[in-house]
DNA sequence: GCCATTGATGTCAGTTGCTGTCATCACAGT
DNA sequence: ACTGTGATGACAGCAACTGACATCAATGGC
C-alpha cells in the first residue's frame, strides 16, 4: 500500500504500528495482515513479480548465450519494472534505516539468486557454475541499482547494469 | 545459552517461546532478553568474535599479500573458532528450517563482508577491488563451511576452505 | 565491621506484532 | 429470491519484547 511507504517515510518504521498504516488505508489492522504476511513485507510488494520476470527472462534467452550474459540481460530487462525512480529513492532510505528492513531485502535478493541458479540449471548449465553465475548476477543487480539510485548517475537502469558488470569483469580479468 | 539449542533441536524455534528457554536455563524471561537482544539471536552468540577475529587477521597479514589471499587465508584461520562440527551441524539445521533465522544469518554475513571490505581499505587496498574481494571471500568461507558440515567432507575446516577459493578460481578462470 | 556503590536479577505492567475464529455483508451465478 | 463465495470487520488472545522499579549480593573504601 501507499499509504505504509508514506508513513514509513514521515516517522520511520518503527515508529508507526500495523494500526496506523490500516487506518490511513482505511481499513483494520486485521485487514492488513491479510494481504501482508507482515509489516516488513510491504515494502517488498512487487518482489514476486520482479523473481518471475527474471526467472522468465532467463528461461527466454537464447540457447546459445553464455551463463553470465543470460543473468545480465535478464537484469537489465528489469528496468521495465522499475518505473519511478524517486519511489524507488525513498524506499531504499527507508531500508537503509532498518536492520530489519535490510534482513529481509537480504533473504529476497537470496531467494532470488536461488531460483536464477535453479532456472540456469534447467537451461542444462552444470552446478557449480549455475549458483555462481545466479548469485554474481545478483551481486551486479544490486551495485547497478545503488548506482541508478545515486547522484549524477546514468538515466537508464540497464546502462547502471552494464557499467557494473564493466566493472566486475575487468576485477576478475585482473586477478 | 545451550539450553536454547536444545529446545529449537527439541521443537524446532517457533514452537519454543522465550520463556521456555528462560526457565530451562533457570533465569527469568526478561534476563534472557537482557543478554539477548531477541529469539534469534541466541543462535549468533559468538558472531562478534568471529568478525573481529577475521578482521585481526586482515589487518595481522603482510602488506604484500594480495586482497584475495589475505582474506582467505583470514577464513581459513577462522577454523580455530569452530571447534565442534556436530553443533555447527545442529545449530545449521535449525537455521535452515526457519526463514527468520536465514534473514538473521544473512545480516551477519553481510554485515561480516561489509567489516572485511573495510579492513581490507584501511590496508590501502582501493575500492571497488575491496568490496569485491570482501564479498568473495565471505562467500568462500559461506561454500566452505557448508561442505565442511555435509557429509564425506575433509575433516579440516581450512581445507574446506581452500577447495572451495580452488573451485571460485577455476569458474572465474574459465570465463 | 559498616555502609555506599554497583551490577545482575526478579517483578510487573504495558505495547505491539500477529493469529484464529466467527459474524457480516455485498455480489455473482442460478 | 436463494445460495454460495470472497472480502472485511470485530474480538479475543498469545508471544515477543520494553521500561520502570525493587532486591540482593559482591565489592571496596572508611
Amino acid at each position: 500500500m501507499k499509504s505504509a511507504m508514506e508513513l514509513y517515510s514521515e516517522r520511520g518504521f518503527e515508529q508507526t504500528t500495523a494500526s496506523d498504516i490500516a487506518e490511513r488505508a482505511g481499513v483494520t489492522e486485521r485487514t492488513f495482515f491479510r494481504y501482508f504476511a507482515d509489516k516488513r513485507e510491504v515494502l517488498f510488494f512487487g518482489a514476486g513479480d520482479l523473481q518471475d520476470f527474471v526467472l522468465a527472462a532467463i528461461a527466454a534467452s537464447p540457447a546459445t548465450m553464455k551463463p553470465m550474459e543470460t543473468v545480465s540481460a535478464a537484469m537489465e530487462g528489469v528496468a521495465d519494472l522499475l518505473a519511478d525512480r524517486e519511489f524507488s529513492r525513498r524506499r531504499a532510505a527507508v531500508i537503509a534505516a532498518n536492520p530489519g528492513l535490510q534482513e529481509r531485502e537480504l533473504l529476497k535478493m537470496a531467494t532470488l539468486a536461488g531460483a536464477a541458479a535453479e532456472a540456469l540449471r534447467e537451461r542444462g548449465v552444470p552446478d557449480p557454475v549455475a549458483g555462481l553465475a545466479a548469485e554474481t548476477g545478483v551481486t551486479v543487480f544490486r551495485i547497478g541499482f545503488e548506482t541508478w539510485i545515486g547522484e549524477g548517475a546514468p538515466e537508464s537502469f540497464a546502462e547502471c547494469i552494464r557499467e557494473a558488470l564493466d566493472q566486475l569483469r575487468s576485477l576478475t580479468a585482473g586477478a
